[in-house]
DNA sequence: TAAATAGTGTCTCTCAGACATTATGAG
DNA sequence: CTCATAATGTCTGAGAGACACTATTTA
């Protein structure tokens, strides 16, 4: 197959490289919390504007790379969510681009794809005036049905995918709380995401054993005996734990 | 500069959409295989021409989104991987991607990188006439070193810690072997990889626990011993162990 | 002192790691 | 028979899971 060189293609001249048709390009947050004990992603609604697509839908808050304004694609996905949430300095990371001809009506476009955990206390009670077009829908019962704009139902099946997997093995769920809290607040956590009760004395041990708790005094917990209070020793750095919490099986 | 609500840049008009500038948009490839005992990684030489960015440096193997021919980034990266190393069905996975307005002296560019493992084996006598601009090099002495093209070494780094990684609890480094292959030859992979010996027994029994091999005869080993030949149950299908290789300590 | 949650102790059983042993084929 | 590697066997200690128990606070 393939007669003219390989790398013909890959390493095109100067000229050939500034016409060249440009995808288009945005940038996408997965916005996760748990709010009254359960597992919320934040959704807004596209416009119903003549001319937009997928008019009314519910779709992944996110946009255009500026590219007058972003330096990088995380300060892109760091500005969408704090215009979204309020919040500055939440769990982020990359998730993944999806890009393709046709997952856009307007054309070839790839977007790239944050995952982030915001505590719920610390929301907004839903920014702006605008709260009609913004809601944060239960995962349980939104992944994995369809209607949603673009590709983004796959996105979000992908994020969620991530999340439970991550959570079984990292300390993902301390960035779920605001701080200071207790252990059996961010055992709960756990439980809510991974909808399976958590053993309280091993998650303890194991918990503690990380390492990457701090106490701080105490605190009033979900009951009347006091609690101890933690927070994140460094919250740039996630923990990794040796083994899984999966129960016998 | 913003009095403006936050959501107008996110949903703009359709003539705003259009005529807002594009950043440039490639797809790049890591790929990894083992060769003489040896972990290595493709590199591309940048070409001399005036005016192209990082002249002869060295850089991962990758170019333009082609709107025409790549109906979406997987099926980009899969050419970009048969061009140069003329294997139709490797291992491939998204690595993440990076973008900002820096990192390619010609605007602002975003690249979406992708991971690939390909058997020492089954590799081209590199490929075409220009075997001068394309080389295996060894990865222990070029990651983490400078020089590279872009933010190419920046990538390979975290190429390089997402493999080491992934290869502690899954089955990635059977993707490196011809089949059939036997056991001592899959332990091996292990161990060129994580530069470390690996128990025998132990690894026989996570391995063929796992049950991701498939018995198909017998072959001749690495010694006068016949061994038992396997491959691979589903290729498409990575296992993940239930637990780490490591070592005590 | 009752109630409710916070926190600790203890037993058991699994399994990875370490190392010893046996099996097989070529020369 | 020797050698080199393939394959299996056995012992042990760490630690996760399960569950019972103690501690602390308010009402």
């Amino acid at each position: 197959m393939n007669a003219k060189p390989a790398h013909a293609s890959d390493q095109p001249t100067r000229a050939q490289d500034m016409e060249r048709p440009r995808p288009l390009t945005t940038v996408d947050v997965v916005i996760f919390t748990v709010l009254d004990g359960e597992l919320k992603v934040l959704l807004v609604q596209r416009p119903q504007t003549e001319g937009e697509p997928f008019p009314g839908r519910w779709a992944l808050p996110g946009g255009y790379v500026d590219v007058a304004r972003d330096t990088n694609l995380l300060a892109c996905a760091r500005r969408k969510l704090k215009e979204k949430t309020g919040i500055a300095s939440p769990y982020l990371e990359q998730l993944g681009s999806w890009g393709s001809r046709d997952r856009d009506p307007r054309g070839w476009s790839a977007t790239h794809v944050y995952f982030a955990l915001v505590p719920g206390a610390d929301l907004k009670p839903m920014k702006g005036g605008n709260a009609a077009d913004v809601r944060w829908a239960p995962v349980r019962t939104t992944s994995g049905q369809p209607g949603m704009a673009f590709d983004h139902g796959e996105i979000l099946e992908a994020a969620v995918a991530r999340l439970l997997s991550k959570v079984e093995y990292t300390s993902l769920p301390a960035y779920l709380l605001p701080e200071p809290f207790t252990l059996p607040q961010l055992q709960r956590m756990y439980e809510v995401i991974l909808d399976r009760p958590v053993d309280k004395s091993g998650f303890r041990t194991r918990t503690l054993a990380a390492d990457f708790l701090e106490e701080v005094g105490q605190v009033e917990g979900d009951a009347n005996r006091l609690a101890l209070a933690y927070k994140m020793r460094d919250r740039d750095r996630v923990v990794v734990f040796p083994r899984t919490f999966s129960p016998r099986g």
